[in-house]
DNA sequence: TTGATAGTGTACGCCGCGTTACAAAGCGGA
DNA sequence: TCCGCTTTGTAACGCGGCGTACACTATCAA
């Protein structure tokens, strides 16, 4: 039981001070352990009664109650052994060190040039056509959605109407594949055509043994752990959304105008419950 | 420096009333940390002043000086690892350490304890509906991938035939919701719905002010950073790649049954290029 | 025995704490 | 426009906090 499991029941109950009172002390929860009321209330550029009134809607009697909860909670988390395991980096689940490797070598593989080398024939071609294995249908999936986002004429390509979809594609095309081992039959063989059509191929991979990377210069490779008895698709949806923040860098103001509108659009269709702009929009 | 440090240099200088209350602190700092003056006097089975005498003789100005100075060394104890982290490597592109302050922050929010509590609803729902707004979808959509191949009735319902889709929802059923701000106004509104009918619902959001926390306690935060203009995917991905694994737990044989027979489809129809058996298995 | 000194507890003052009652301001509906 | 309710801030109160001055006790040397 946290401050946090006492707070998201009552999320809804709370006025725009309260609230403020809620977002700093889920920030800082010493602040509650330690601070007085007229601290809390000086922080959250209120007065001291609304701090009161806030502990009372949180259940307890007063402040006192309040903080003496608090530093009870504190208290078990100072000398519980998951504490002391939290400060020594060594006991961590090994998932996570696999996900953490995993997305390093990505970050490592993702260097500036070759984001470059791969969104630039994304960015120039006339329509983007996306394929993917199995792993990678996440990735796939993000960078559809978020292209589409920035340029016209963006598909997703799924296996069985892939020759009525693929039929129109020619050069000046561009076609991002994911596929690791074991590769898909069906989007490898299907690179393979589109290759011979001359459509750019982009290829997310294993490494250099894969088939894709036979097709095209414009590869990277992404290591995939497991979690589970699945692979993940994290490193898929990192090189996806980087590759998408990459294109918007050099589509420059055409995309910027585009994700203008779009939002202008989700305005428009009311969305979203609570629309306040923001520096960073969803994808 | 800790406590201890101080109290060593200065311990054969200590009277035997300043010695009882030098043991009092060392063995529950957390009465220094939280305590009155008269909690530690009583405590001690001495004076007020005597506390104030041993505050000073520790150097500092008086028992308010010297519980400040605890404090602030119990914050630093308190602060995330991850906290820690970004303070070390400031080389690192600011895209880079989001991601990864993210991923630990995630790890964080899915302890064992609270991965249990969120897979459990899921394991045993009679019908599984997932539900998500715009960052998280292709969380969801791992969710559902990753689901149905493990246990039967899983569905992802899409925006426009939200109505349809659950008009069969009922209690027994667990529906999955992934929603950050600006939450999408159809999942909170459809969640909201599917909560009056008894339906447990399983959160994935970013936080306990989220309009989703207020719906049940079977909720975990999730910390999203930006890539570019976008928010990124990559938390949502990864708890529901964690769920996943989990639910597999917890189903045990019958999951692992599926997987085999799901196995041998794909033999059967020769979905892969070069088929090796790999003790992972791909999404 | 007596005086000085170190150790400790008592008594007191002042400040700031948390709490509550009440008034003002904001917001919506009639 | 007015009325009611909700929300928020102001003012006052009483309690307990810490710190300090002072008095008592014990110890030891002379």
């Amino acid at each position: 039981m946290s401050i946090q499991d006492l707070i998201a029941p009552i999320n809804e109950r709370l006025t725009p001070t309260e609230r403020r009172i809620a977002e700093l002390v889920l920030k800082d929860p010493t602040l509650l352990a330690f601070g007085t009321v007229s601290d809390l209330a000086d922080r959250a550029n209120t007065s001291r009664p609304s701090i009161v009134r806030f502990a009372t809607k949180l259940g307890f009697e007063g402040y006192t109650d309040l903080q003496s909860w608090i530093r009870e909670q504190l208290s078990v988390q100072l000398s519980s052994p998951s504490q002391r395991i939290r400060q020594q980096e060594s006991s961590t689940p090994p998932v996570w060190a696999a996900i953490e490797e995993a997305i390093h070598q990505s970050f490592d593989a993702l260097t500036q040039e070759r984001l470059i080398a791969l969104a630039t024939p994304i960015a120039q071609a006339r329509n983007v056509w996306i394929l993917s294995g199995e792993t990678s249908m996440a990735g796939a999936y993000v960078l559809h959605s978020g292209l589409s986002m920035i340029r016209p004429d963006v598909r997703l390509v799924v296996e069985h109407s892939t020759g009525r979809e693929l039929s129109s594609a020619s050069e000046g095309d561009t076609a991002v594949v994911f596929d690791f081992a074991r590769y898909r039959r069906n989007s490898i063989t299907t690179s393979r055509a589109l290759a011979e059509l001359d459509v750019n191929i982009v290829a997310i991979t294993d490494g250099p043994l894969s088939p894709l990377a036979a097709l095209t210069k414009n590869w990277c490779e992404l290591k995939i752990p497991a979690v589970g008895p699945f692979d993940s698709s994290i490193p898929s949806v990192m090189a996806a959304e980087m590759l998408v923040a990459q294109v918007v860098n050099q589509l420059g103001e055409e995309a910027r105008h585009r994700i203008d509108r779009l939002e202008s659009m989700w305005q428009a269709t009311d969305t979203f419950l609570n629309y306040t702009p923001r520096p960073s929009r969803e994808i």
